[in-house]
DNA sequence: CATAGATCCTGTATGC
DNA sequence: TGCATACAGGATCTAT
């Protein structure tokens, strides 16, 4: 479920309520969580319990709160986790994985305020990374995200273009860019009037930072619903939350007419999910037949 | 090396 | 009603 402007919300919401807390205590419910730390969900307790959280960072959609032993909790959602900051008397819910008790940076007392880390599937994780409150190691090789200051357009572009792939998945791999998701790559190819199938060697540098430039309008406009959620003592994402429905062209819209030219959105099957596009203002590209072997087709 | 596909997990919606 | 299947907003491992 979260994509970048999710994932932010999250972190403005740990920010703004769970920096300067105590972790007084860890409880694991779950072991598959935690599987990213290899040294079990009692060590993983072991290394949190007594630390100071300092901050709450993000890169694409991994989230990291430095701690003030130089450490770092790791968090990634995966497709449907949520970090919730709830009052140690809420019902637990029924996907609480991991709970961490928090208490007052000088004393010992516990506030009433728990960190929970629900996920339904499981795809999400906690872990502790040592030394990571910079930038934890583990997530070294995801690159810099659309909305990051230091985001290098031209280096986008040069590696797309470097890559024979069809440019969703060059969008959805988070060592070219981070950040994006299934949804947001086929919004921001809607808006860019591009088909995912389009190989990354074959595009223009103009359509690249077309691209680009829709990527960012899509996730500044989801960043601008969903920033305002997160005041209540409630670090956001609702699971299912919805905010982001209204502002979709094409994004679970199959049949609906293209808001652009009124031709009917199609869905096509893309690893083991969905791709939704406009068949005329994203025109597929022309497909030849593979020369000597003749084993099947190639974009071109 | 680069790339496409399978896979982890639980739940809900839909069709027969 | 019961049962099977498809699908769900991700990242990573594995095979080619």
């Amino acid at each position: 479920m979260p994509e970048l402007p999710e994932v932010e919300v999250v972190r403005r919401g740990l920010e703004a309520h769970v920096i300067g807390r105590r972790i007084v205590q860890v409880e694991v419910r779950h072991p598959r969580p935690v599987r990213r730390h290899l040294a079990g969900a009692d060590d993983f307790a072991a290394l949190l319990t007594d630390r100071l959280l300092v901050g709450a960072r993000r890169r694409g959609k991994y989230l990291w709160m430095p701690l003030d032993s130089g450490d770092a909790v790791l968090a990634h959602l995966g497709r449907s986790g949520q970090l919730l900051v709830q009052p140690a008397r809420a019902p637990d819910e029924r996907h609480l994985r991991v709970r961490f008790s928090l208490g007052h940076a000088a004393g010992p007392g516990p506030t009433g305020l728990e960190l929970r880390f629900v996920d339904q599937r499981m795809f999400g994780g906690l872990s502790v990374s040592p030394g990571g409150a910079e930038l934890p190691p583990e997530i070294a090789h995801i690159a810099r995200d659309p909305m990051d200051p230091l985001f290098d357009d031209d280096l986008f572009v040069r590696r797309t273009r470097r890559r024979a792939s069809g440019i969703k998945r060059i969008l959805l791999d988070q060592t070219v860019v981070s950040g994006v998701g299934n949804i947001y790559a086929d919004e921001a190819l809607w808006r860019a009037q591009l088909h995912g199938d389009r190989l990354g060697t074959r595009l223009r540098p103009t359509e690249l930072r077309r691209v680009l430039a829709a990527a960012r309008e899509v996730m500044a406009a989801a960043l601008r619903e969903g920033g305002t959620s997160f005041d209540a003592l409630y670090v956001n994402v609702n699971g299912e939350s919805g905010y982001f429905d209204r502002s979709l062209h094409v994004y679970g819209r199959e049949g609906r007419p293209c808001d652009r030219c009124g031709t009917a959105i199609r869905r096509v099957a893309f690893m083991n999910r969905s791709s939704y596009f406009c068949p005329r203002c994203q025109p597929p590209p022309r497909v030849r037949r593979a020369s000597a072997t003749g084993s099947g087709t190639v974009p071109v």
